[in-house]
DNA sequence: ATCTCTTGAGAGAGCGCTCTCTCACATACC
DNA sequence: GGTATGTGAGAGAGCGCTCTCTCAAGAGAT
């Protein structure tokens, strides 16, 4: 016993298969009196449209890729913004009643599966989150002309339109903040620097030493809290001195406090720390975390109708979230 | 211009469209020159086969539902355990072809959707994330008799197989070695009792108290930091003198760290905690959390499994996976 | 040389739906 | 009363694919 089809539908209900499916798509000139009949039918019958045939012929499958081009497995499970930008998008998804398919996609082979996938035309349109700077998928994308849009600008000029926040801007008023409130040796551990995120972050901290006179002290991380732990050490090594550190995200913050705190250092007294993100553990640390605010769920959501304007045939224009600082204890 | 389709691919290739279809599918009944002929056509036109043409002959769908059933938004973005299972998750379906359609459920209506959607054949099978006890999305998709697998055994007692770890027994092991390093007064901070988690996790603290002869002291959390947070604080009024706590998990277990902190208590000297999951966040608590570790990636990966097992007719029996006790610092 | 059997390839139906085209009928206008 | 104008409903094509059925050609058996 199969799935009742609009046949069965129109059979009992006692029209044909071209006024049942004008109930089901809601058109408007059908008489009350056949519409309750069709209606009827439907709900005995318990029909369910089969998607496949309907995409068949409409070309549209009301499903988005969610690509997730993940820097490394660590991260996307422990870094909560990427739970946050997923949870959010489906939110906005549903809403519009799209269809949400997860992709993750790490490695290169990955790559080619995503993209034949896309070219497949499995789905209407793409949100890319988060990918490195030498990552061929938002180009390769563009070129399938399939409507595409992206959490964070890509790294390589691609005419894609996407959603960020001012990562340059919000590093600045962090650094700035330290600056003000009278730090002197103040390092910076930065993100991958083949992320947009990890070079913005890195380019507003230098900017304000610049205009300070402030001499630069630099650790590179990859956004986990491990490297972040492993960072700080370094830094502690080449200059035992500094009084300040800004860390490009709050996971590689929480690693930076255990180091310090492992080195004797009190935190803020001996050395503050300013972090990136405001996850909601940065709430939680010893003692409790100075940070950017960004709004994740907006920027996401944002995307979604980004998207959705594409749909429409609308030029679509980057949109630039603001950055806040968040002043908590450690700095 | 549209997509090729299997149509053009034969024309190149100067065979029928059954024969194109063989070599897309590979069957072995095509000779070498011809099969060769195919292949060449298909590469120079960029022929990807049309998914939904395919589903509608085939009745397969390649895709599979991870639906998550969310306690609340602030558990999915902030536990890395969902992040890590939905990743696990999806890595072993993308290996066998299957995509991942992800669907959130937290509202009545959303549940609504996700059972349309489902009805809909739109995905061959359903995978569902941590369900609450209420939750009657179980018994309403073993209803649909599509294949369905669980992440955690679903409260009500339905037909479904499950992959989940032994909460009782882990609980068990945890307050054991409270009890083993000579604490008296062992409180808990329990789940929400209408998740298995939750209730099971308790029942093996109560198992160990009732063995010991001890006093059980109790407060109920979300498995939020915060709720953590806030339970910590209620203990220590309803209990001050208490010495130790085993929390449900280590989310709620950061935030009982924060609010022994802010009393003034030393963690492990005046009251030991043990935690529960063995999040990355538990290296970095101060100090580090003692806790129950369980292979989150490794019954993920156990669930997609069961539900392949399912397509090919196969019974499915329930997994358990092992607990293991990680001593740190914190008890 | 005739018949059977295997193998490879084509013809064509049909999966379930949407949507254009067509037409019957009712209403309005001159 | 005849023509123009709507309005509601049906007929039927076709979306791109798979798969069964059919058949031609060659190999092997008698």
């Amino acid at each position: 016993m199969r799935r009742p089809t609009l046949e069965a539908v129109a059979a009992r209900a006692g029209v044909s298969r071209a006024t049942a499916s004008r109930v089901v798509n809601g058109q408007t000139t059908v008489a009350p009196h056949i519409r309750d009949a069709v209606q009827r039918a439907i709900d005995e019958l318990g029909y369910v449209p089969n998607s496949a045939a309907r995409s068949l012929v409409t070309q549209r499958t009301d499903s988005i890729a969610l690509v997730v081009s993940e820097p490394g497995t660590r991260v996307f499970s422990e870094d909560p913004m990427f739970s946050t930008a997923i949870r959010s998008a489906s939110v906005a998804l549903e809403a519009v009643n799209k269809q949400v398919v997860l992709m993750l996609a790490s490695s290169a082979k990955s790559h080619a599966r995503v993209e034949r996938y896309i070219a497949g035309g499995h789905v209407d349109g793409v949100m890319l989150i988060s990918m490195h700077g030498a990552d061929p998928l938002p180009a390769a994308l563009s070129r399938l002309r399939v409507p595409v849009v992206s959490y964070g600008r890509p790294a390589v000029p691609v005419d894609i339109p996407y959603v960020d926040n001012d990562n340059v801007g919000g590093a600045e008023i962090g650094v700035r903040h330290l600056v003000e409130t009278g730090r002197r040796r103040i390092a910076t551990i930065a993100g991958p620097q083949d992320m947009i995120g990890g070079q913005d972050r890195l380019a507003g901290y230098r900017n304000v030493l610049r205009d300070s006179d402030l001499r630069s002290i630099v650790a590179i991380g990859d956004f986990t809290r491990e490297s972040g732990a492993v960072a700080m050490r370094q830094l502690l090594r080449d200059d035992p001195d500094l009084d300040a550190v800004f860390v490009a995200n709050d996971l590689m913050a929480v690693g930076a406090l255990q180091s310090l705190r492992q080195s004797g250092r009190r935190v803020p007294d001996d050395v503050a720390v300013v972090g990136f993100d405001d996850i909601e553990a940065a709430k939680y640390t010893e003692p409790p975390l100075t940070t950017l605010r960004h709004p994740v769920a907006e920027q996401a959501t944002a995307m979604v109708g980004l998207l959705l304007g594409l749909f429409e045939g609308g030029p679509a224009e980057p949109v630039i979230m603001p950055t806040e600082l968040v002043i908590r204890e450690s700095a």
